[in-house]
DNA sequence: TGAGGCAATGCAATCGATTGCAGAAAATGC
DNA sequence: GCATTTTCTGCAATCGATTGCATTGCCTCA
């Protein structure tokens, strides 16, 4: 296949139009190969005289050559490739995640490998492992689930990574989170000042480490508003439908006659649709009847009925950050790992209200 | 891989430390590299003995060995990567189909590039060089803006592609798009059991293919039902402002005293979201004094007030039907060119009503 | 003028897997 | 029992770029 002419034929025409290598460029230019590449890459482009630089330059501009990452990757052993790992894509408080990403990184000149792990465990290590193939040179995990081994993963391939939205337990891992305490805090603090008394929370899934801060940080926030919680459920998992279990779960509480509480404080956004799925279905109103706060005012929540007051997280700083410190690592692996909370704010819209006078 | 543990079960231990080569395999199994790679590839392992494949396996579970994807790649000139191209992944049409089409792709062993365009044709021409350099099998172009050179750099760089959501004119490319003539009709069907005469079209930016086709559709099947376009204006992008604008414009046409028509048919749900902020700066429902239909059903349309009457693309379908179009055509460069068309279906929600009697 | 130093370039090995070809071994045919 | 296939395995080249080391040429300075 590499040269298939018969004796006779004809030398091979100048480099196809298809692709031209580093060696065509040498011929082209009149220079050894390792010239060339030394006169293409910017970091050695100095140890080249300018007068060969330029030539070389003209010449692969002229053959158009271009680099073959592969052949780069597999003697530097880098990709310059990134992957990122999200539980599901559809969830919309990833897109804002994996675009901030995703742009930075292409900036610095990274191609980024993107992939759904469905929150399976075994299929987060079998796109582990292929990204591992691939060689990339850093990993960004949104939202490991708890007892992954996501992390130990990345170690025996020794691939850099950061937790995005969701810290691990006990592992040395850069991340980027958000302050979920004092986020829940501001929810707690609004509803407060807005005369609730009686306020439940309706929690993330058990296990997960911005269920687990929320769930503190309304006990805290709480506490400092001398108020004991009035109902807490834990819901199976941050979807629409747990959302809906669980709040059913809440108003089936203790009291059948009245709703023990007037406010209820939701661990996520995506909770919150199920909460007001079950409203709708008792012919309640979000706001009117019962205030209602969600967590990470992702895209669209300002639009639904009522549009949901909720915690707003920086999203495409999420990305960005996170980006960054995988850079950092990858550039220097003896960078110190950092644990960056982003702060969130609270966004008052119509889904809470002041109580209504306890008569 | 086919390792669906449940959570909780023991996981399998984490092969020894370290990277193991082809040639490590083969010391350890006492052949030749050559046939370890025979043995290993699936595709080649009937020209091995039975014994020796076995003997093989072995060795390279017990050395934890993992193909490299770039050294094979380089020599086989086929990375099993797929890029794909958005404009804007947060734009919630596409999270849908990436997914599809990822999860597909990783099925077949193939990992997935995906990066932001931003609708930028410099952008555009960058990221597929850069794919292409990354030597991508093949390249799914999810809404190719007019005028692309995309199709050409495929072409240069001899890369299967798929067109997305978008067809370009005169280009033999594979397609999956949508029937937007016939979802078009669908809304205009609607409107019109519904007792609309006066009815308005909001279309999509000039030169997209979605636009022209939805544009056609309006005419042709308002034709049909014997009615003349109440007023068309055309947006300047599919984004909420660009319907704020067209709205407004809209609004503002020839008859001051009186809206000209009592339903618009908006070429797309992110145009909607403008509609719904223009109704609600002057006062009015949709609904209940201006029907609206949207395009797409793209994810919490259903929420928003008053829900969403709108045309519902098979967004994941359509993901999958390119991928699987891509992978044809990867495996076989003869495969024809294909134009899929997937038939969108209508969704009735609160903001189509009967048209008020007209006095 | 010749030794020493330095800068620019060439040489060749290397990354890890694949594959055409050739040789060895085993199976088959006559 | 020998020639002829058919299997199976090994050899070595190859994919395209990078890089440590060797070489060349030029400049400087004694």
């Amino acid at each position: 296949m590499p040269d298939s002419r018969l004796p006779g034929d004809p030398a091979p025409p100048l480099p196809p139009p298809g692709r031209a290598t580093i060696a065509d460029v040498a011929r082209a230019a009149g220079v050894h190969a390792s010239t060339v590449s030394r006169a293409l890459n910017p970091a050695t482009r100095g140890m080249v005289t300018e007068a060969v630089a330029l030539r070389v330059a003209q010449a692969a501009e002229r053959l158009g050559w271009r680099p073959s990452a592969l052949a780069a990757g597999l003697r530097t052993r880098k990709s310059r490739t990134i992957g990122i790992l999200v539980p599901d894509l559809v969830n919309p408080i990833f897109p804002p995640i994996v675009r901030a990403a995703e742009t930075l990184l292409a900036a610095q000149g990274y191609a980024t490998l993107v992939a759904n792990t469905d929150n399976d465990p075994a299929r987060e290590e079998m796109l582990i492992s292929r990204m591992a193939e691939h060689l990339v040179d850093g990993l960004m995990l949104a939202s490991a689930a708890e007892g992954t081994r996501a992390i130990e993963l990345c170690a025996r391939w020794s691939i850099p990574a950061v937790l995005i939205n969701r810290r691990l337990p006990g592992v040395a891992t850069s991340a980027v989170t958000n302050d979920d305490r004092h986020g829940i805090g501001l929810a707690v603090g609004h509803l407060v000042a807005l005369g609730h008394r009686r306020i439940a929370h309706l929690a993330g899934p058990p296990g997960v480490s911005t269920a687990i801060d929320r769930r503190e940080g309304f006990f805290e926030a709480l506490r400092a508003a001398g108020l004991e919680p009035a109902a807490v459920v834990d819901a199976s998992g941050y979807t629409r439908a747990a959302g809906q279990v669980a709040m059913q779960a809440l108003l089936a509480g203790p009291s059948l006659t009245m709703p023990a509480f007037t406010a209820v404080v939701v661990a996520n956004d995506m909770l919150c649709l199920g909460v007001y799925d079950v409203l709708q279905g008792c012919g309640l109103l979000a706001g009117a009847d019962l205030s209602v706060t969600g967590f990470n005012d992702m895209p669209f929540v300002d639009l639904i009925d009522p549009p949901l007051t909720t915690i707003r997280i920086q999203h495409a700083a999420m990305g960005r950050e996170a980006a960054e410190a995988l850079l950092a690592e990858i550039a220097e692996p003896a960078t110190p790992r950092r644990d960056t909370r982003l702060t969130p704010e609270l966004i008052i819209r119509a889904s809470t209200r002041a109580a209504k006078q306890e008569s």
